[in-house]
DNA sequence: ACCATCTGTTGTATATTTACAACAAAAAGC
DNA sequence: GCTTTTTGTTGTAAATATACAACAGATGGT
């Protein structure tokens, strides 16, 4: 079907939590090795882990994950802030 | 990892657009089988699915699935129209 | 400098998703 | 009622996601 590759926020997420992989691995039931694979954005997780992942750090999935790459957070506020 | 079923208002909404599994299987670039196994939640869709399902029926991914069983969605209407 | 933890990378095995074919049952048009 | 389209079901094969192990490099604390 050539999937496309979909960005995430993820590791600056998680990094904003202070924790480790190992750690958000734990909290997400997945393997620490695989929440790198989703970091480095080597393949998308699957709906399952997207909602997990988003229930976790308690956002929507578009604010997280998205099908075009992801300008940073301080951007997206500096926008808002501004008005647009 | 135990995936958990994710459930979904793909035949729904596409009974509203009044379009056939085949033309929706067209939009959204799988096969049209697949969207029968969407529907009878056999199986997740990955990710990306999703999100081509999401941007064909222009509703975030939160509306059209979710971890816990969807009412119908007069019953949401209902609850909004009453303010819950 | 040493030790522990964290991260990146590679490789193999398993599970899940998707495609595709075939056919039966149901629904829709005429 | 007949024909066409749609839907449900089963089976097999391919692609993708996940687990897990091993190890190297980086980072951090003491």
């Amino acid at each position: 079907m050539e999937l496309r590759k979909i960005f995430n926020r993820i590791s600056v997420l998680r990094q904003e939590r202070g924790i480790s992989r190992k750690q958000l691995a734990q909290k997400i039931g997945v393997n620490f090795q695989t929440v790198g694979y989703l970091e480095r954005e080597e393949y998308n997780p699957s709906l399952d882990l997207a909602f997990r992942i988003s229930e976790y750090f308690n956002l929507p999935i578009n604010l997280i994950f998205s099908t075009k790459p992801l300008k940073p957070l301080s951007e997206e506020l500096l926008k808002l802030k501004q008005g647009d």
